[in-house]
DNA sequence: ACCGGGCCTTGATCCGGATCAATTGGGTGA
DNA sequence: TCACCCAATTGATCCGGATCAAGGCCCGGT
């Protein structure tokens, strides 16, 4: 690993920004320290779809790939730990352990993206606002955390009611509504816009339709 | 690979038949030598996704995973080629060019389901129709050959009209009606209810409303 | 030849979410 | 404090695809 840090260098960028173009060369390879990103997808005439979520620790940019086929956006400030794409890839061979994390890595994602699949393909837009929820809860590591400890479930939205359309397959009126019944029927709470109280994670997880886990642990 | 060559089984399949429940534990690995499968998940109410296409040369179970996530049913007769899953492995960590190839497959499948996540958020029943279409062709070799030797683009859909609807989100009446109407509107002919002509793929292609690359080339 | 059962098509109607259009509210800077 | 701007809400209407309901087609069995 001392090896790695050798290697390492930083940048950050700020809410808002393009960290990649689809279709850019692209010379390094990042992980995310801070801040979250999303992965997203355009046709011609500007529909988007959202396909991924970059919460620190995820990689940007893939080693062994030509050019990226996504838009990555900052929607918070950012920071990235980068690496040479070309010098990473050399260390990557010699060094089987990274590739089998990396390995690791790309299935959860794998996995996730088939999740979302199933989401976007067969949910009602009341249940795809209540998954969403539940996925933010569930990989946000200091809810975790809160959640344990026994305190009232309660987070900020880190999207805009926008960009959860986009990442829901639906537009930003119909999320505004959804979301306006969910408060209505007490299944959650609006402190304000963004910030939410979960009175019942096990409500909520009914409504997200989700027959998985509860999903509290990862 | 010597190696891998004393660890390897095989296994058939019958059309129809279940190879792995979700949950199930595996305790194998196997690789599709012929036959199409595919991968599915279902909520309780019995909606069912598909999220993913095993072509031969795709992996059935994953190295390292504890228990599948998803359904995985033979729609045609299958072969497998099985390995134990301990041996196969402990295998890989001793070589690491398996890993890296195993990386290499697990990242081109993360790309199909993110472009599958782009054509399920935002497509309509037409565009979906299409995209499927021109993705059966992209990823069938046969008939990129038969495309090269200028013969005309003809084909037999591997799926039923039910199965295209569960990886599409849609009804089989939906199917049904955008595909009586793509043949209306001369963007396909049907020699039978399976078997497809496509008498310009340009046109096609343009339906499927996908601003990449033709798909000619993988 | 007749029947039966998948698979598929087609029609009529319904409904969830999209679209179009105001309006509200919160935050920021002058 | 006010003006402005952008995110969000809410209302009215429309439309694409779902749902419910009949048939039609093809094949295999008797």
């Amino acid at each position: 690993m001392e090896e790695l840090d050798a290697l390492k260098f930083y940048r950050t960028v700020e809410a808002g920004q393009t960290i990649v173009w689809s279709g850019d060369e692209m010379d390094f390879v990042a992980s995310i320290v801070t801040g979250i990103a999303t992965l997203s997808q355009t046709m011609e005439d500007g529909r988007t779809q959202m396909v991924g979520l970059l919460l620190p620790s995820d990689f940007v940019g893939r080693p062994g790939r030509r050019a990226a086929a996504y838009d990555v956006t900052a929607t918070t400030d950012i920071v990235l730990c980068c690496f040479r794409k070309r010098p990473f890839e050399e260390l990557m061979i010699r060094t089987p352990h990274i590739g089998q994390r990396l390995l690791e890595m790309t299935l959860d994602e794998l996995d996730a993206a088939r999740e979302w699949m199933l989401l976007l393909g067969r949910k009602t837009a009341r249940e795809k606002i209540a998954t969403l929820l539940a996925i933010i809860i569930r990989r946000d590591a200091s809810l975790q955390q809160k959640l344990r400890g026994g305190g009232t479930l309660e987070f900020d939205l880190p999207l805009t009611r926008e960009a959860m359309a986009d990442y829901l397959g639906l537009t930003l009126e119909t999320v505004s509504r959804q979301v306006s019944a969910l408060k209505r029927d007490g299944v959650i709470e609006l402190v304000s816009k963004r910030h939410i109280v979960i009175p019942d994670l096990a409500r909520l997880l009914e409504e997200a339709g989700d027959d998985s886990d509860g999903g509290l642990p990862i």
